[in-house]
DNA sequence: CAAGGCTAGGAAAACCTTTGCTCGCACGAA
DNA sequence: TTCGTGCGAGCAAAGGTTTTCCTAGCCTTG
């Protein structure tokens, strides 16, 4: 009955209103379903002749496979979820980007899943994934802050981007924040500056302390102190910069270089020295972190800073699940992406 | 063989090594496949206690249902396509977290496309949405000048959100650009405002060219001329903000406002005027534009500043997107979002 | 007491593709 | 001529769920 609508419809060559399925195809081509499946998937061996047969008629009906159907057959979905735990924010987006880059490259789509902090919505959309069956996860968040592992997630394998997993024996990929700080450091002094300041984020940030402590153990290794004794903690916005700068040029007049822990506190900075008549980077030079385009380039002077090449965190943690994936479990420990220095004009 | 295997390792209850089929759980229940299925959908009618036993079999098995068996039967994918067109972008990421949100909520998952504006990785990504049976696919760009339609989808519905369609049967949801200037305009006019410059972006983007228009409409509607007696472009940056002020300040001395046609620059143009002692919004007033919390409130002073409500235009678009799924077509047309002022010190 | 209706639950088809196995045929060698 | 070999192609099962149709049993009513 259905192939007989099917056949007629086929015959008269009318846009169907039903999309071709295998049989159709097969029907077409004077062949048998299965060895339609083969001559399209170029597996099994037949005659040149019958392969082209069914590739002309797969052509002239439009076919497109069933991926339901297919991946009801293999068991899997050749799909991963993208889970970021803070909208789509401005660290998420790159990383999320470089996955999804890595990932379409291997012929696997991309859930997303914004759980926006939330805990419930987090269990949501993990139950989610589960049911569809994903081939593994990617979670992501703001901050480098370790989080808690995702639970209850069977053996799917994970990987953890930029925000580690507090557990080790996960697989995590995130930036080097000690040695993106090395790199400002090593540069401002290779600069010949002495009188180095810090000013960074909350002290309850990872992030924040990270750099910090690298920063100190790099300057009391070449002898020096930070210009102002200690590295000044507030948090990461202009404003904090420009309050900041006053605060170091009263305690030390004779700074010579900002290391600043993001871009906003560096412009913050930049911005409060040129109101002063201190030029930069003749008297005072300034080091950022993050480099964020609307900041660094709008900044005057445009800021050199730290790039943490959080498109390369995004594709190297989509790698290593694509590995985990073909393996059965990840590769557990921390990977961690080197930073690069980009040099503009404030340093 | 498998059958002995299931049975043996579910009687001494351990961890299986696969997961609970529906099958699994209608054994365990003493109750047939269909019915199982019924219970478990709320669907069909038995004994209340019938539907307890097969609820605590699937709770403890842990059984989640095969969404790819699901899917093949029921046809679809509960799932759309979201394609961005240029990475995702300031404007593309709150009009996708929008659209995530609305979707999430009717049990729809999203599908991450990202063609970086290159129409070959567009071509591949849309015969991956269609092997998927997506839904239905919601395309979303950075600019708002309209873009050619998706080609050869078939009788997927589709919802334009941001950068509407060029062709106008397609469904498209937009911001009232022209609205938003209003709002900015009316404002100044309100503060008694009336040597009003506006400096905005390239005079071949869409955005630039609809403000623009709205303002000066406006403003001859009040009888009067912008200060400059005509509209600034440039591009969207703080440079180009700096520059303006420097034109208009010297063909118009007596300026009292600036409209501005994004964050960007109205933060320029603030820190020029702040440079030359000019009091804002005693002296000038400033209106930007886009809500970009990271210019807006890093300006000094506070930018009042006009918010497309870029998630609005995603969770509409995915609304009109499930009714055309419901529907089976979209409703042709576009539909227009509202701006808000959102007021803060500098107007 | 009998007949009809209602309900709980089961059987099986359908969704579409993949894949291992089998069958048949043709050709070559003994 | 017969047997073996190999290749081309088809058959059928499997993958897990939903849904329609059916059956069997019970209750109600005449």
């Amino acid at each position: 009955m259905s192939d007989s609508i099917q056949a007629a419809t086929s015959s008269i060559d009318v846009a169907l209103p039903t999309r071709a399925r295998l049989a159709d195809v097969a029907t077409r081509a004077g062949v048998s379903v299965g060895t339609a499946s083969k001559a399209l998937s170029g597996s099994g061996r037949m005659r040149p002749e019958t392969r082209t047969r069914v590739l002309q008629a797969a052509d002239a009906l439009g076919f497109s496979p069933n991926r339901h159907a297919q991946n009801l057959q293999a068991g899997r979905s050749w799909t991963v979820g993208l889970m970021t735990t803070d909208g789509i924010g401005r660290f998420s987006t790159p990383v999320l980007l470089g996955a999804e880059d890595a990932l379409g490259a291997g012929k696997i789509s991309v859930l997303l899943c914004d759980t926006r902090g939330d805990a419930i919505r987090e269990q949501h959309h993990l139950s989610t994934l589960i049911e569809r069956r994903v081939d593994g996860i990617i979670v992501t968040g703001r901050r480098t802050d370790a989080r808690p592992p995702l639970a209850g997630v069977g053996s799917i394998p994970i990987v953890y981007a930029f925000s580690p997993s507090t557990d080790p024996r996960d697989a995590s990929v995130v930036s080097d924040d000690a040695g993106g700080a090395g790199l400002a450091v090593e540069h401002l002094l290779g600069l010949g500056r002495v009188r180095i300041a810090h000013v960074t984020g909350p002290a309850h940030h990872a992030a924040a302390q990270d750099r910090a402590q690298r920063t100190l153990d790099l300057l009391a290794d070449a002898g020096l102190a930070p210009a102002t004794g200690r590295a000044h903690f507030g948090d990461w916005s202009e404003a904090w910069g420009r309050r900041a700068t006053d605060a170091v040029l009263r305690a030390a007049p004779d700074v010579d270089a900002f290391f600043c822990g993001n871009d906003q506190i560096a412009r913050g900075v930049a911005d409060a020295l040129r109101e002063r008549g201190i030029s930069v980077p003749d008297d005072v030079a300034i080091v950022g972190y993050d480099n964020w385009d609307a900041m660094a380039l709008a900044a005057r002077p445009p800021l050199t800073t730290v790039d943490m090449d959080l498109g390369e965190i995004g594709r190297i943690a989509a790698l290593r699940l694509l590995a985990a994936i073909d393996a059965g479990e990840p590769r557990p420990g921390v990977e961690t992406v080197p930073s690069r220095l980009i040099v503009r004009e404030s340093a």
